[in-house]
DNA sequence: TCAAGCTTTCAAAGCGCTTTGGATATTGTT
DNA sequence: AACAATATCCAAAGCGCTTTGAAAGCTTGA
């Protein structure tokens, strides 16, 4: 039997009979046979594979805590469709130049930006590139289209804080990312528009920026309740640092939700799944695995046609209810 | 200028004059050509591609929080030598499948096999396979030769067990992952070492087995501290379920290190890595990210040199005194 | 000046597939 | 029974590299 019948029956061509594609398939079955990816690849000019370039910061050689479940969730779509998954974690420096290898060698189809900053340089360049790209987030000073998929950073952020504010809290510190991240920007507008609209006026030092690690949360929140006024609740951006504030609060002997209420921004890890009735921590929750599995069908979509426009999809984090907030203790 | 001598030129062999390699280097990078990786991959056989295979627990979705950090740390070493790296996270089931796919479509030189069970059968059917890997861990009731870097789990267990006995504990429970892991194994086993050499007779209630989640960390400290004659100390492997463990005592109202010792093993992750002059837990640490770098070592090597033989790596855990030990509290 | 011995370059084959264009087998129609 | 139309299969080219084997260019010594 040619290699042409072969490579039909295989590749689901309607030009042969259903009975030798049934020959083959078994044949293949039986004798373990793939079509060799790199031949396939060389042949057909596509790689049939995503890159994934997550970038891991000089300064604290950090690597964000979410992005294996971000991953988790595209993955399986990558697999339903026949794709790899290309990984690599290079200094946040060295960015695009790796992109621009990935497109020079093609070893991609396709790209997901993680992480983008306020001013994020990436999508004009792979725009440039002509490559396929989607956004994990949005970037705030990009007028280009783009593909994205991202929460409502503002918006949840900015329930939060009327939540608290509503349960009579006045004085509430925000831990936030680091600021040239753009999620934490969203978030800090969010936080501080919920305070201006109430006629809350705090300083800025309520505010504070670091990377989303426990030992800043922990760092962060004792920094915050030591102040003349302390805050009586806190909004954090990640359920790490959420553990942090909790170990603050042990150290200065208060109870997380009856002395200090928290709310954290909750990306459903899954290692911090809960199940219980009541939640811990009330929350803005958004599943970072849902946003890896929009983000790949999308790539997967944007690849298929070319033509096709950007799209941007929205996620609506929920404000869950859990037992980390109460009504400020009188004093 | 023939195709042979820009090859020979940009793949440093000998017989192209220096001259000629300026001139060849300087065109590439000005037009910014990269050799297509899959046409170099047919023409060598070779894909230059390193497989890790991530399983998700099927009953969970849980992804292992320790992924991340060791892909760092091995991500570095591929791009050094070249090395692309191609992650797939599938439901463990699939595990072996992927591995076989990979080696009929020729996508991968060698991959990674993570956490690795008491009986492991990946490492028999990759020999098989005669594909080149490392394991990150080992496996007990396997006898063939393989390669492996793991950390002394049982000496670092029994190790930290020994110290709260000498603390002058005797009631010590162990929050562990899941029973069928190498790595729980031989950390249930130093253990329980280190509690018979001292004679001492715990029921084996106080072993608990679930997966390294923070709410089962919280859940299981819980179940413990509600016996009757609850534990004055715990043991875990987690820093994940450490922090589970720390909310179970708040909420018992009890101060960790002062009421109840804990010690944890730590993997040094990026978002847990304290810089402070005294640790939070007293751990048995050793850097995930640094099994990383020493397992993508040595699956090079072995890819360099396939006669080579297996090599086992130990990596000693450190025991490093935190705040969170202390002599049990007089009733 | 010429042959011998190196150094440097090149044309062509081949890696394992897909795809094109053409050949052959089968079926239906008159 | 002869022919057209269709269904099925196949040989060969080509994807972008590396590698082999051979040719051309250069240097040296007699």
């Amino acid at each position: 039997m040619s290699q042409t019948t072969v490579s039909r029956a295989l590749n689901g061509f309607p030009e042969v009979s259903e009975k030798t594609r049934q020959v083959v398939l078994e044949a293949a079955a039986k004798h373990n046979y793939k079509p060799n990816t790199r031949a396939r690849g060389l042949a057909t000019g596509k790689s049939m594979t995503i890159g994934h370039l997550v970038s891991v910061s000089k300064e604290h050689e950090m690597v964000n805590p979410i992005f294996a479940d971000f991953i988790a969730g595209a993955s399986a779509r990558y697999a339903q469709s026949g794709y790899d998954l290309l990984l690599s974690l290079v200094p946040d420096e060295d960015e695009f130049s790796s992109y621009k290898e990935w497109a020079a060698r093609s070893a991609v189809d396709g790209v997901v930006v993680h992480a983008p900053r306020v001013d994020e340089q990436r999508i004009a360049q792979l725009n440039d590139l002509n490559m396929p790209f989607v956004v994990h987030g949005r970037s705030s000073n990009t007028f280009e289209k783009y593909n994205w998929v991202d929460v409502n950073n503002e918006r949840s952020f900015f329930r939060a804080t009327q939540l608290l504010i509503e349960l009579g809290h006045t004085t509430i510190g925000l831990i936030n990312g680091v600021t040239d991240m753009d999620f934490a920007m969203r978030r800090a507008q969010g936080y501080q528009r919920a305070l201006k609209e109430n006629n809350i006026e705090l300083a800025d030092s309520y505010l504070t920026h670091s990377e989303m690690t426990e030992p800043n949360g922990y760092k962060n929140a004792l920094a915050l309740l030591d102040f003349p006024d302390p805050p009586t609740a806190l909004v954090t951006s990640s359920i790490i640092m959420a553990n942090g504030i909790r170990r603050a609060l042990d150290e200065r002997e208060l109870k997380l939700g009856r002395d200090v209420s928290v709310i954290t921004h909750d990306d459903d890890l899954s290692y911090f799944h809960d199940v219980t009735a009541v939640p811990v921590y009330t929350a803005t929750r958004s599943s970072v695995r849902e946003a890896g599995r929009l983000s790949a069908d999308l790539l997967l979509k944007t690849i298929a046609d070319p033509g096709r426009d950007p799209e941007g999809i929205l996620l609506d984090a929920e404000l869950i209810l859990g037992s980390s907030t109460k009504p400020p203790r009188p004093r």
